[in-house]
DNA sequence: GGAACCTTGACACGACCGTGCTAACGTCCC
DNA sequence: GGGACGTTAGCACGGTCGTGTCAAGGTTCC
């Protein structure tokens, strides 16, 4: 509307149904993204959340980084933890880097089975099988 | 078990529910936590899990891993995401990089409030009240 | 050949994720 | 002062996570 276009233009920030509007995410969303502490606007003196260029532009990328991979916002939160938290990230990636049960024994036809399913990031097509 | 020694003793593998003995975890959950791609033991001609050493070591570390800090097994199963699919890595470390809204014209005490709020990972405790 | 184990599959359940909607109440602005 | 909008809190709902349990069927081994 105009009202949100002049306010734009004299305040630079807009109101969590105007940033909805330009963003893509409902009201809604934006409160929990917040709450998520992914994209955390500033508030006027009355509580009203200002969303200014920097957090529109914040949120469509996140919009975009969300729809390329399929990940969820609980997943970004926790990589952001993992930056935050030095003792998290350390333990994670040392552990990860441990090359998770050599596979050298393995009849290298199941390694490739299960390799496959691993890709699978988590549950998903079951059809495995064992052989029996 | 005597059963289970002489086993390991010999072909120094243990089945899920022996293994779920000596790490702590349950066989439904050693079972789950394979299906995450986490720990994968190989398996005998008969479809059988074979946990080894390997494993076993494997299991017990990832149970402090995840006690330790307040992390579950999507989480470092998403971590482990992160370091194959540089693709993702690579988004999700941009989008992080972008220093979250620059909170210049922040009033100090809000940031203050909800960079807290952040620390508590995700939704918890409400209490904000915004100065109303 | 039978007991004790393994396998997968499924139901169940509380807790949280992502989302919408409604309620109750304050703010903005004409 | 009234309407359009903001704020929070809450219910709801399908989906996933972390677990347990139980069923149906193969394996191991005495």
């Amino acid at each position: 509307m105009l009202t949100s276009l002049a306010r734009m233009a004299t305040t630079e920030a807009l109101t969590v149904q105007e940033a909805a509007d330009t963003t893509g995410w409902s009201p809604r969303m934006l409160r929990y993204i917040e709450r998520a502490g992914l994209v955390v606007p500033p508030r006027s003196a009355s509580g009203y959340r200002l969303y200014g260029a920097a957090e529109l532009q914040r949120l469509r990328t996140l919009r975009e980084l969300l729809d390329a991979h399929d990940v969820g916002l609980a997943e970004i939160g926790f990589a952001s933890r993992m930056r935050t938290e030095p003792h998290l990230a350390r333990d994670v990636d040392g552990w990860l880097s441990a090359t998770a049960t050599r596979p050298a024994e393995v009849p290298a036809d199941d390694w490739l089975r299960w390799e496959q399913a691993k890709h699978t990031r988590l549950l998903q097509h079951p059809e495995p099988t064992p052989t029996n």
